[in-house]
DNA sequence: CGGCCTGTTGATGCGACTCAATTCAGGTGG
DNA sequence: CCACCTGAATTGAGTCGCATCAACAGGCCG
């Protein structure tokens, strides 16, 4: 805090910038140009960072807090498209080609961004080969993830799906797979009953079996794996 | 075919790429050389263009015939994530950030394709703004695509997934949905059930109920939209 | 304490997948 | 030209997974 880069808002938000994938590698001349176009905003919990179908102005990268990417039924059940940690950016894709926003993003605790606005930030994008390269190479993943909970959600159970997502956790956290290992529940179990594509209910009903099977503990929005190998097996449906 | 450009194989590749939206707007000499790195690749009718998780060597641009990506389960079922006609690219994404590809591509007619390999498409990528945007533009469109897909999956149901691929067939093809307008279907139905994330059985008990419901006609792989606006409301679910 | 939200558990119903039988269309060869 | 075959499309009956509806238990906070 009383570092000098501490001190002066702009050296903060460069310091902030190097950390993020998209802008790893980037010069550091670039890096100053986009410190100074990022801008600062917070969003309560519960708040809509911005609506599905809304002209996309910009995209953010999440600071601190947790956001969710949502698409919703007239009736009121929503899915969601994808969580969003800190460091990571969302709604970038939205930036390029004029497409309005695709899904409604959601604060799920109060929430730190950057936001960057779509013009300038496509300039900068025109001077930078380096932020084009990483910006292609961040859509890439994410349509990797997006294909992947299609192939979920068309031909396996949900089972199967709770499975791959423990899994996952656990690999994302300890880049490791080992009995003993435990691993987060996003904040309620609800929130992940609506990325499994499923409700809360089948959700419940499910953990208790897998438990009831000797796969899994669970305990207070943590999971320890047991059983690795059949968890493996179930995941491939 | 008599034209000069008709003759030579390098400047009717230059004249092919031209066309294809990924390469609008780029420069005539950088047109020179990816026409330059671009290799023609044939399929025959149900041969594998590549495996899913085979490393990725680069990208192709479907120039005849149709191909679709697919997943598949352990049991044979599959789910086709994406049907490529021709003019478009497809496996673009699996060039950057070394993952390999996330789908296996199938052609399903007799295929014509040019192919461009990685690496060098990459350094051309890094000289050429335009190509740079263009790219990001068609990954944009992509994500926004299988957000769709997920939408659909997760809170629709097949007769609304229908519905709204018949709209959107129509819209694409017409540019406008008025009664008595038809669209085309792929080649088979079952391929079309599963691009709906479905069952030839399914699908065919879905579309015999909008008949008898007197929304649309069925004849021959061709369908006539007959009352467009209950056909709007069943794909809102 | 009494409301509110999250989570669990049970009973029921619906959509869609499975399995099986039949028809239909296209292509082949005698 | 017709008999034949193969794969696609249709139709029916049965089953299953999961959503829905409803009741209830636990934790948190005003």
């Amino acid at each position: 805090m009383n570092e000098k880069a501490g001190e002066d808002p702009l050296q903060r938000k460069k310091a902030l910038l190097k950390k993020i994938f998209l802008f790893s590698g980037v010069e550091d001349a670039d890096l100053e140009a986009l410190a100074h176009m990022a801008r600062s905003k917070a969003f309560p919990r519960q708040s809509v960072i911005f609506w599905e179908g809304k002209e996309a102005q910009g995209f953010y990268i999440l600071v601190e807090g947790q956001a969710k990417l949502v698409k919703s039924s007239p009736e009121g059940k929503e899915y969601i498209i994808r969580l969003v940690g800190p460091g990571e950016t969302f709604a970038e894709a939205a930036v390029f080609g004029d497409i309005p926003y695709p899904a409604t993003a959601i604060a799920m605790e109060d929430c730190q961004t950057l936001f960057f606005s779509k013009s300038p930030f496509l300039r900068q994008l025109a001077a930078s080969p380096t932020l084009a390269r990483n910006m292609l190479a961040t859509l890439s993943k994410l349509l990797l993830h997006l294909t992947r909970q299609l192939e979920d959600l068309s031909l396996k159970e949900v089972s199967a799906r709770l499975a791959r997502y423990i899994l996952e956790r656990c690999q994302e956290t300890h880049g490791k797979i080992e009995k003993g290992m435990t691993c987060e529940l996003p904040t309620t179990k609800m929130h992940l009953a609506a990325y499994l594509g499923t409700i809360s209910e089948t959700l419940s009903r499910t953990l208790s079996r897998f438990k009831s099977m000797g796969v899994i503990e669970v305990d207070k929005g943590k999971i320890t794996i047991i059983d690795p190998a059949t968890l493996q097996n179930m995941s491939q449906k």
